[in-house]
DNA sequence: TCTGGGGTCCTAGGACCC
DNA sequence: TCTGGGGTCCTAGGACCC
């Protein structure tokens, strides 16, 4: 006998700008949007009512307010976001321990041996709703299904402020007419490309061979593809996942990548990079640089070290140069629109790392700075960042080239 | 519509090893 | 010495998600 799992996909409707609305009651019912000049002009989020004039997430602000003219903006509280998020999953937790969050809004509860307790998996979605609402005050759209794709689907489908079940046996008749851009893994390029083989409807697509796209999507893709339109998914509900890399950006317009923007930029980034490894207690081997050039064309180059790090020093000589690298290799390119980098390869800041050091007989080619200084330097910097905040000290110059966005939207925004 | 920041996974070629 | 096959790691790029 097979045992069905029941998959609860609860995601919380526009979500900033719903806190927003709660927040401040006279911005109720008004179109509003969350950004404009501190998150370098976009938009994170809209309400519904912006919605109902095309503002969409990711969009201008001027275009924003093209499509809108009454349009409200608000700057944005994320500590409120962060906090309401973890209220609300705090929630879910008296349902099941089965939560798995995969963003600050948004998470799939397993709620297969909480029946006993508190009814069907409907049952339990519609209490979730109601208790989000009354206790918080936030819309909370859920899809309930026996996968996690499909109940994901089914949230999508539930929007706004809606619950939708699938019942088993009812997946197929449910996906069928369904565009495919609802499937998960199907964005903007992949949909034109199935649109030019004819396919539109998950169904459709449900019925066509891997073997007959493969050639458009690549293998692994045209097979899993496939099989989310076919319902199958055997993922399960992970309540913890490990982050396989940290990273940061940020964009500048339009900028001459000079040395000293290039070094001032890497060294905010990389600093932001390291703090964030350490507080995780995590190390990682590979440096990865992001330069994105005026005409958004984007290149990457890495570099994979002997030992992994999480070194400020050491990180942010890396990065300095494979930019230099990179940008050696595109001498057209006379201005750069962003800068990034990303540390993969990640482990635990165990005491192997440091003994690894200690023991070394000779030093590597690419990591002679001196470690014991290096981590010095950062333990001291974390703690005064720890009583002070994290604008209180830097290692480098104190006067920051950075320009971008506020610190506070450095997360995940809602698209 | 010329657009922010933080992530995940996949592909493909080349180096290298057994 | 020449040849083949398989596996893993690294690098670079791309698509996608929130």
């Amino acid at each position: 006998m097979v045992h069905l799992a029941h998959i609860l996909h609860a995601d919380l409707d526009a979500f900033y700008a719903s806190v927003e609305q709660l927040l401040d009651p006279r911005l109720r019912h008004l179109p509003i949007a969350v950004g404009g000049s501190g998150t370098g002009g976009v938009v994170l989020a809209a309400s519904y009512e912006a919605r109902a004039f095309g503002v969409r997430g990711g969009m201008s602000g001027r275009m924003a307010k093209q499509l809108c003219p009454s349009l409200r903006f608000v700057s944005g509280q994320f500590a409120e976001y962060q906090r309401l998020g973890d209220a609300v999953v705090a929630i879910m937790h008296d349902f099941t321990p089965l939560v798995e969050r995969i963003s600050i809004d948004e998470a799939f509860l397993d709620v297969s041996g909480a029946i006993h307790l508190f009814g069907s998996p409907a049952d339990i979605a519609r209490a979730l709703r109601d208790r989000v609402f009354a206790e918080i005050g936030l819309p909370l759209s859920i899809g309930v299904a026996t996968t996690k794709h499909l109940a994901k689907v089914a949230s999508q489908v539930a929007k706004p402020d809606g619950l939708v079940v699938v019942e088993p046996g009812n997946e197929r008749a449910f996906l069928e007419p369904l565009p495919i851009g609802l499937l998960w893994g199907v964005g903007p390029k992949t949909e034109a490309r199935l649109h030019n083989r004819g396919i539109r409807t998950i169904g459709e697509l449900a019925d066509t061979k891997p073997e007959a796209i493969r050639h458009l999507l690549g293998p692994s893709a045209a097979g899993s593809l496939v099989d989310r339109a076919n319902n199958r998914d055997d993922r399960r509900v992970e309540v913890s996942r490990r982050a396989r890399s940290v990273g940061a950006q940020s964009a500048c317009g339009r900028k001459e990548p000079t040395d000293e923007f290039v070094v001032s930029t890497l060294g905010y980034l990389t600093e932001r990079v390291t703090r964030r490894l350490r507080s995780k207690g995590k190390v990682g081997r590979t440096i990865t640089v992001r330069v994105r050039f005026a005409d958004l064309s984007a290149v990457t180059r890495s570099h994979t070290f002997e030992q992994p790090t999480a070194e400020s020093i050491l990180i942010r000589d890396m990065c300095v140069e494979l930019t230099r690298n990179a940008l050696h290799d595109h001498p057209d390119e006379r201005f750069v629109s962003l800068l990034g980098l990303s540390v993969s390869g990640l482990d635990d800041a165990d005491g192997d790392w440091q003994l690894a050091f200690q023991f070394a007989p000779t030093p590597h080619r690419d990591q002679t700075a001196d470690p014991d200084r290096g981590r010095a330097i950062d333990k001291a910097i974390d703690q005064i960042c720890e009583r002070f905040g994290t604008q209180a000290v830097s290692i480098w110059s104190t006067k920051s080239a950075h320009t971008g966005m506020d610190d506070g939207f450095r997360s995940l925004a809602e698209k």
